[in-house]
DNA sequence: GTGAAAGCGCTAACAG
DNA sequence: CTGTTAGCGCTTTCAC
């Protein structure tokens, strides 16, 4: 049994199918009669547009494309459902693109974006060099960024600066001042856009309180909880020169210094206070003070701005700077012994 | 400056549009020298085929979607990734539709799976009773389910009760009489399937080694790590009535398992012995004792099974059972105790 | 091996 | 408010 197609539905309603056609996208108008006629005989016919037909011959897909380097890591996974939501909501399609750190990023900037397919595109906290912007852009379609600012694309994101430098303050705060920091880069020694700028905001915080920073206490790690968790054990097994507190920027790495410091037999936040980014769900249990981004949120407002720039279109939208807020549970306290040097 | 089309491509090499599709798609024969003229011609217009057009005339769009409940889970995102770069790699698209548990599960199965712009999809560990399955099916096109076993569909996933059995034996090989399990459940009380197959064989073996369950150490949580952490904190807080070890039917659950017997003050696996689920990278931090069950080529696996089907077509692919392979690591151990009853 | 031509199923002017 | 009529850009017989 074949699909129906619009023109059965015309010939069963007893119209045309352009009034089809105008009656069930809902645009120009039909009289509430030939509407009511149309729905029901597309209803007993279970007919369903097709759209690549519809796709070819309006230019429009209703489908956006989504762009980014992992879909395993939290941060990613979160704004992905947030952006897979509110498309749902709206009735669009979603095409996933995943770069898989490198691996797929020429291929997909190259052969897959192009094929003019999508009405639009969200590049999530991408590092893209002059010449790979131009490829996002020379698809011709709208694009938006979530997290890293991405030079000529409007950015969704948050302060990644200020969180770092707010994050230092906590512990500061709290009478630290042996502070390490444990942040990100990729694979490339391209940094994360926000890496370095919460590794900035950390510096400047530490900077302004007088704070010397070891060098030895300015680690790189690759997000993930397992490689944090090494890096902070082998900072922290020296008993003379190690830390009392550590900035992890994400909440699976300061999961990760937490166990760490437990295996060395150091308590939390008795002998080392740490303070993760993200309000990853997980972070419960650890009793983890964090930084919330709300990164699905991220995601949701991202489809919002898209959708309303496809719909009117006044003007180009614009870098939006979203709020982040401190959550404060048992993993930082106070330092324990302020005069130690 | 518009996009070239076929027919510009044509022109300029002096073709008819017939031998450029065929020449581009590598279809039928073309000569070798037309075949070169038509590459130049294409390659310095920068042509690319527009896929609506394309899909509307040949009925196959190179796009399949992917069904799963949720986007947010280690094991989900893990199987997409393999999902998506398989089809990268065979130079398909691919169309995520997110249930978010229940939230889209009607919607999804309504609305977006009909709209014929599919080859065909992959629907990762989803339960639905008949209808939704029929629903599923109506959209005529093949389906290859991932995890669950689905009425219906030809499935790739691993023998869940076998790996439940494995778990509570190693368990009780180790002389464990006292054995929880950490399982989980849906919020409508529709099991994970996997999930009360693996109950399943904790259930098995503990009768086949003649061991008792308390009812009160067969727990369900939501597969998040902070509530098995929850409800093992609830468990073991009671010093003379609780198990010395506990099976988790998943890493993050094993992982929440594992915080909540150190934040009652009990050492792994000196007083308690946790086996997961999955081989989740952080596992590795935790010292956790799991089984792997190679998510990602779950994933990879599904789609090679379809697009061979899709190319080929021998008969309906069929079920399929993976292995699954013991990772030792600390966590579990000896029981203190044997004689303790 | 290659070209001509007929669609694929729908949308969007343009008349009426 | 509704019908007519071109396409949208590519694939695919069917002849040559």
């Amino acid at each position: 049994m074949k699909q129906p197609r619009l023109q059965d539905v015309a010939v069963r309603a007893g119209v045309s199918t352009a009034t089809v056609s105008r009656a069930l996208s809902g645009k120009g108008h039909v009289s509430p009669r030939a509407r009511a006629r149309v729905r029901q005989a597309a209803q007993e016919l279970g007919f369903v547009v097709s759209y690549h037909a519809s796709s070819l011959a309006s230019g429009r897909s209703r489908n956006i494309g989504v762009v980014l380097p992992y879909v395993d890591r939290w941060y990613f996974s979160t704004v992905l459902e947030g952006v897979a939501g509110a498309l749902m909501e709206a009735g669009y399609d979603l095409t996933l693109y995943n770069f898989e750190g490198d691996r797929y990023r020429e291929t997909v900037l190259t052969d897959f974006l192009l094929r003019k397919r999508l009405d639009a595109a969200v590049a999530v906290s991408l590092h893209l060099d002059p010449e790979e912007t131009a490829q996002l852009l020379s698809a011709g379609i709208p694009v938006v960024g979530v997290g890293g600012p991405l030079v000529g694309v409007p950015t969704i994101s948050i302060d990644d600066f200020d969180v770092g430098r707010r994050a230092t303050e906590h512990l500061i705060g709290l009478g630290h001042r042996r502070i390490a920091h444990l942040g990100g880069a990729d694979e490339r020694e391209r940094y994360f856009p926000m890496s370095s700028d919460r590794r900035t905001g950390y510096e400047r915080a530490m900077a302004d309180a007088g704070r010397a920073i070891d060098p030895a206490w300015s680690l790189i790690a690759d997000y993930s909880l397992t490689d944090a968790y090494q890096r902070a054990k082998n900072l922290l097994a020296d008993p003379v020169d190690r830390p009392t507190a550590i900035f992890a920027a994400s909440d699976e790495m300061a999961a990760g210094a937490i166990l760490a410091a437990r295996d060395v037999g150091l308590t939390v936040p008795g002998d080392v206070s740490v303070i993760g980014v993200d309000a990853h769900p997980m972070g419960e249990a650890f009793g983890l003070t964090t930084i919330d981004q709300h990164a699905r949120r991220q995601g949701t407002h991202a489809v919002e701005r898209l959708l309303e720039h496809l719909a009117g279109g006044h003007g180009e939208p614009s870098n939006e700077v979203l709020p982040a807020h401190f959550v404060v549970r048992s993993s930082t306290g106070p330092v324990a012994d302020p005069s130690a040097h």
